[in-house]
DNA sequence: GCGATCAGCT
DNA sequence: CACAGCTGATCGC
């Protein structure tokens, strides 16, 4: 694919269109740059333009293209070395990670290509299994010439369940604490499907800071309004920015009242013992790892390395944390490989804390497994670097990756006072954004 | 003084 | 460790 053509997830300009995934931050680097949108076409789901004013207030939305899930659309670009018209058609698949997000299948004068962004794959849901079921239908009988993979946990002993098991999982936690409140982490975006199966489950509200709030209007998951508040003093069970989630912010809640917290994750560091990690810090001993008991669940119906009988380890005193992921696993990673069958594999994950090519785990999976490293296009030249991702060699520790260039300017919540003054800047950014630590704890304490 | 960007951190 | 994100420092306007 020649250089110049089109961008998924950068924004830098020099493409002649653009293709945002979802709405996290470090997906949309350079989308929020002075003077607006000006790039080119930006096409995007239909969810996520309903979010993306909220993320970019100064957006020109002239120049933004929904594409629904299934949709497809013509682009009519020119090569940028001979000038001559190139048709590409782009078609959008779910991609199951958070609300509004897509992968990009691409296809036309210059092959076959597909960029799943950030995916889950879970084919014991329904949702998966009609999204594979797009995708086939999209593809027909093209092959994909480069499959552009989320690589995150790509790796044989990274397998957790599927969402709905956990989230169950987190219910019975919840219900084994009656007298505590809980604070749960997430991010500005994602785990919806989680809070709403809990908020279910137990006949409970779940309170989130404002822009959250926001967030889960404009998504429409709780029209009747029944289901997240702001209001304290309506449930023990909060959803805070996973950056508030620490672990002298849980000893400081639970100065005022008893306080679990539960951060749902599939990062498997998470599930070490707090022994291991006191000790690689040079910290005194925690006290022992308090153990929980679960229901089983239909025993081998998961079939997965993770084992649900057992308890979910602990990292610290008085936190959980369980595999609830919004990247696919290994075993979900490979079946998408079985049904893509690319002739060549790409991560897309650079910044993985154990990057793997998928190539290593896949390469008998691929068209071109014969053959060593090649450039992934077919004989129409060098692979664009917009669709080339940050690629290092296998067992290389990533480079420290370069902060997101967005400037989140959300809009005002009367929530935000806080008598701590750090500086003007973080103040600003405070009002911009909502609640942060000191307001959950402040909150908390009051009620 | 302000916004954009970078460095550092979890 | 960093899924995605927050904070403070610095630079240019």
């Amino acid at each position: 694919m020649d250089e110049g053509l089109v961008s998924v997830d950068k924004f830098s300009g020099g493409s002649q269109a653009y293709f945002l995934t979802h709405l996290h931050q470090d997906h949309t680097r350079g989308l929020g740059a002075a003077g607006g949108w000006r790039h080119g076409p930006l096409y995007c789901s239909p969810t996520t333009v309903r979010l993306l004013p909220t993320r970019f207030p100064g957006i020109d939305t002239s120049l933004v293209r929904p594409l629904a899930p299934g949709a497809s659309a013509s682009l009519s670009l020119s090569s940028p070395t001979s000038d001559r018209p190139l048709s590409v058609r782009v078609t959008a698949i779910p991609a199951l990670h958070c609300p509004g997000s897509l992968m990009y299948l691409f296809r036309g004068d210059l092959g076959c290509m597909l960029y799943t962004g950030d995916f889950r794959w879970e084919l014991g849901c329904d949702k998966a299994r009609r999204a594979k079921q797009a995708l086939l239908d999209a593809l027909g009988e093209d092959t994909v010439d480069v499959l552009y993979l989320d690589n995150t946990y790509c790796h044989p002993s990274l397998n957790f369940p599927p969402r709905p098991v956990v989230a169950e999982q987190m219910v019975d936690i919840i219900r084994a604490h009656p007298d505590h409140e809980v604070i749960i982490g997430v991010d500005t975006l994602g785990k919806e499907d989680l809070l709403l199966h809990i908020s279910r489950a137990l006949q409970m509200k779940i309170w989130v800071w404002p822009q959250r709030l926001q967030t889960m209007h404009l998504l429409g998951v709780d029209e009747n309004q029944e289901i997240f508040t702001t209001q304290t003093n309506l449930t023990r069970v909060r959803a805070v920015p996973r950056y508030s989630f620490t672990i002298e912010n849980l000893e400081a809640l639970n100065t005022v009242c008893p306080t679990i917290g539960i951060m749902p994750s599939g990062i498997p560091w998470l599930w070490k013992s707090c022994e291991d990690r006191a000790e690689s810090k040079g910290r005194p001993p925690r006290p022992p790892v308090k153990s929980i008991r679960f229901k089983g669940r239909n025993g081998g119906t998961i079939g997965m390395d993770y084992d649900p009988l057992s308890p979910p380890k602990l990292f610290e005193k008085d936190a959980y944390t369980l595999p609830y992921s919004e990247h696919a696993c290994f075993s979900e990673l490979k079946d998408f490989m079985q049904t893509v069958k690319p002739s060549t594999v790409i991560g897309i994950v650079s910044s993985s804390f154990c990057y793997v090519n998928p190539r290593h785990h896949f390469r008998h999976l691929c068209g071109d497994n014969d053959q060593a490293e090649r450039s992934p296009a077919k004989s129409k030249g060098g692979d664009t670097d917009s669709l080339t991702p940050k690629r290092r060699p296998d067992n290389l520790t990533p480079k420290r990756r370069p902060n997101g260039s967005t400037s989140p300017k959300e809009r005002k919540f009367s929530i935000s006072s806080s008598s701590l003054y750090r500086s003007k800047v973080a103040m600003k950014r405070k009002e911009c954004c909502g609640a942060r630590i000191v307001d959950t704890e402040e909150v908390i304490s009051v009620a």
